[in-house]
DNA sequence: ACAATATTTCGCCATTTGGTTTATTGTTAG
DNA sequence: CTAACAATAAACCAAATGGCGAAATATTGT
């Protein structure tokens, strides 16, 4: 937990837009070229290019390049710092995130969309 | 679970900034007026008072008015959306969350700083 | 009533953000 | 080799953000 403010920053940041969100939700499911990534989204190339970019700043994604093609995939680390951040407030607001102990005791299905 | 991208949008962008991390550490140890939480920045009364606006309407805290302080306390339930999208996601990247649970589990000191 | 206090609102300015189009870089297929 | 493809970079624009100082709106103490 040695990281500073500028990390949160750009994470929080990254997640605060629906085309990014959306994307990471797709990422979960496997690793995927731009392209295909892009593809549910009405938005120029250039436009999704810098949204991946934001999200590789912010450490949630890496891209490995695969001939013509760029591989994208999470980065499973990404996500952890925000998530202590979040939780540890979490349970100091609220009746203990009881709610949240529930939610994740509760092995249901997969991810829904963002 | 029904609220649209527009809340968890604005809960993430209020996130995104430290003066306002800070703040909502700060009023996860006990409500305080809007002077006393301006106090730690470097920021003049007006820039303070547009970042508790954005964190309002992020329905991360709540204001009620006591004779002419502005009393603050946290939303309890504001975090839960934005927690909730996280850790879905997190349980499917990374080793599933081992992490975050023994962190859950360590019962240990309060939040440090933001 | 009056002055001081607490906080927000109003213009204003600089920077950032999310999008566009066009130009570039690399790669593969024919 | 060359044309098409995959992705990014560059230049540009409109809108949002974060800051300021000054003004407005209560409210309280004297």
């Amino acid at each position: 937990m040695v990281e500073g403010h500028a990390q949160l920053n750009r994470v929080f940041a990254a997640l605060a837009d629906p085309t990014r969100r959306t994307t990471l939700a797709r990422l979960s499911q496997g690793a995927a070229s731009v392209g295909e990534l892009a593809q549910p989204f009405e938005m120029s190339p250039a436009a999704f290019s810098k949204h991946l970019k934001v999200l590789r700043e912010a450490g949630l994604i890496s891209k490995e390049l695969d001939g013509r093609r760029h591989r994208c995939s999470l980065r499973p680390d990404g996500l952890r710092a925000a998530c202590e951040w979040l939780v540890t407030y979490e349970r100091f607001w609220s009746d203990g995130l009881d709610g949240l102990e529930s939610f994740l005791k509760s092995s249901d299905g997969g991810p829904a969309d963002a």
